[in-house]
DNA sequence: GCCGTTTTCGGCCCGACTGTTTTCAGTCG
């Protein structure tokens, strides 16, 4: 039994208890059962006594032992029975929740979208306790719009939108400090939607100046303390900006950056020592309320070192916070290893971008421009290259605190051929390899383009090696782990693409490559000087899977870099 | 449903907002 379909079950079995109108701890038990499990690296069969991981006890337990024994589940066969089916995306309705699908199902025999439709037509809605008028007019909408609501939205599309809503909050006086909160400080690549925390002491200022700044499309909630508001701009995005004062401020972003299994955590912790944790501060045994002048603050009031949002997770994060010092950090990067120029589609040319890189604080970098197969990027012939090198090698000569290197970002071909014979890759001081083109090619193709390439003994780094674009395709589909064993075989470096549009490798991915031990490089494969501003999602992205500082090649010193490509030489 | 030696029963993170009420339940994050 598949330990992905065990946790699919438990979860469909708290969906369908909370659709019966179920007590919401027991709903909760079976998710925190599912959660229990999927947290734990061992799979099925290594686990002898289920019941020993906290949050599955004997219900749970016997759920998942009859699914191992039969591959079935008699009690969501039950539940399936007697719930329809129809009313589980109706939980999707803002404002309706087990209890009140419930009522609806049982009072009106409503379980679909359709029969809600018709009974909110007929007014059959209002006359049941607990709903009025409002509430049915409110689910009319809804079902409207109901599908045509985007879930969650790419973390490079989210980007923009908190730009342009910080230089907002930026212009209004009575702003005394703000910080975007939620799944997008942590670095998601998905969210769902966009938190801000609002420190002011005139809050009536603040909504009335951003309901009328923004393009709303529809305020959700307009309360002293929290603005919900969907924004209307190429997709609707549901914003919440929460008002306190500036003494809440840290604990309210605390709060607010979650996640929710964090934030349960810290505050059973809380509890143990008789405090309790809340979005305005911290409650003491004798009932007086701390607040912090920041997270650091707070934090070391429960004797914890600062930990970063991005690792703010499942709540495991409290238990290995002797790692915490080991994780990359945008301040030990000192090299960004791909880039483009006006050689081939770059915006700006290889003296700009090098001093582009000397005022970020970096000691070197790499130059590494398209090469001929990708005629669209006007990628370089090996003759271009060697006049390109000759103007790199004049740029150290001018700038001789500061190295930069001569490579290339070289196409693996369609036919598992490189697209530079040997003699030329020599000649290079680093050498990436990626995949541009035929994406669709089965999986065995691909390994063996990515084979060809990363045996090769003058290629250093795959680049992007799933050629994934969040949110939008999936990329070739390559066999991940069998690449990071060939990375270990080899001594290769794989990438972590650090553009938002792409961070490749995935979390799950670089946790693999931290097992084996395999070199990963941070790059923000830039075309643009503004574009090497990547590198701070990149190592945020590189904290959420524990990346290991020493284990990215930025951080290496000039030295130490050459040493490595000089190996492959 | 799960958990626990200060508990085998009574908690389970906590608070805002809304729409329904006339003091609160449900939903949400």
């Amino acid at each position: 039994m598949n330990k992905k379909i065990v946790i699919k079950t438990l979860e469909k079995i708290a969906l369908y208890l909370e659709l019966q109108g179920e007590n919401p701890f027991k709903v909760s038990a079976f998710r925190k059962a599912a959660n229990a499990l999927e947290l734990d690296e061992r799979s099925l069969s290594e686990i002898d006594d289920i019941t020993k991981l906290k949050g599955i006890g004997k219900g749970t337990a016997a759920v998942i032992n009859e699914l191992i024994e039969t591959g079935e589940s008699s009690q969501l066969k039950e539940l399936e029975d007697a719930v329809p089916k129809g009313l589980i995306p109706l939980l999707k309705l803002p404002g309706l929740g087990g209890k009140k699908l419930a009522k609806l199902y049982s009072e009106l025999g409503i379980d679909s979208a359709e029969s809600l439709r018709a009974a909110c037509e007929a007014k059959e809605i209002q006359k049941l306790a607990g709903f009025g008028p409002k509430s049915e007019e409110k689910i009319l909408k809804e079902l409207e719009q109901l599908g045509n609501r985007s879930e969650r939205l790419p973390i490079w599309y989210l980007q923009q939108i908190v730009i342009d809503i910080e230089e907002l909050l930026k212009t209004i006086p009575e702003v005394q400090k703000f910080s975007v909160a939620g799944s997008f400080r942590r670095v998601n690549e998905m969210s769902k939607d966009i938190d801000f925390i609002v420190a002011t002491e005139q809050p009536e200022k603040i909504k009335e100046q951003l309901l009328e700044e923004l393009s709303v499309k529809e305020v959700v909630a307009a309360g002293d303390t929290k603005i919900s508001v969907v924004l209307d701009i190429e997709d609707v995005v549901n914003v919440d900006f929460r008002l306190v004062s500036l003494a809440e401020f840290a604990t309210a972003l605390h709060h607010f950056t979650g996640s929710k299994d964090h934030n349960v955590r810290m505050r059973q912790l809380a509890k143990e020592q008789g405090k309790k944790i809340s979005e305005y501060g911290v409650e003491q045994p004798d009932g007086t309320v701390l607040t912090f002048d920041s997270e650091e603050q707070f934090f070391a009031h429960f004797n914890l070192p600062f930990i970063p949002p991005t690792v703010r997770e499942s709540g495991k994060e409290l238990e290995r916070l002797d790692e915490l010092n080991n994780l990359v950090t945008l301040e030990a990067i000192v090299s960004d290893l791909h880039m483009h120029t006006t050689w081939s589609d770059g915006a700006h040319t290889v003296k700009e971008m090098g001093e582009a890189l000397i005022k970020r604080g970096y000691t070197h970098g790499v130059i590494t421009d398209h090469s001929q197969y990708l005629k669209v990027a006007n990628g370089l012939t090996p003759e271009r290259l060697e006049k390109q090198r000759l103007e790199i090698y004049s740029f150290n000569e001018a700038h001789p605190n500061f190295r930069l290197f001569a490579g290339t970002e070289m196409d693996i071909l369609p036919n598992a051929t490189l697209d530079f014979e040997d003699d030329v890759l020599k000649e290079l001081d680093f050498v990436i390899a990626s995949i541009h083109s035929s994406f669709s090619q089965p999986q065995e193709k691909i390994m063996e383009r990515l084979y060809t390439a990363i045996q090769n003994p003058y290629v250093h780094m795959i680049a992007h090696p799933t050629g994934r674009i969040i949110g939008q395709r999936d990329g070739y589909n390559p066999d991940i782990p069998q690449l990071i064993k060939w990375a270990a075989q080899f001594g290769k470096i794989l990438e972590l693409n650090a553009s938002p549009y792409r961070l490749d490798l995935c979390i799950e991915h670089l946790m693999m490559a931290m097992e084996y031990n395999v070199p990963i490089a941070i790059n923000t494969d830039a075309h643009a000087i503004e574009q090497l501003l990547f590198m701070e999602i990149g190592t945020k992205y590189a904290q959420k899977a524990w990346v290991k500082k020493d284990l990215v090649v930025n951080t290496w010193s000039v030295k130490q870099f050459e040493t490595f490509i000089q190996q492959n030489k």
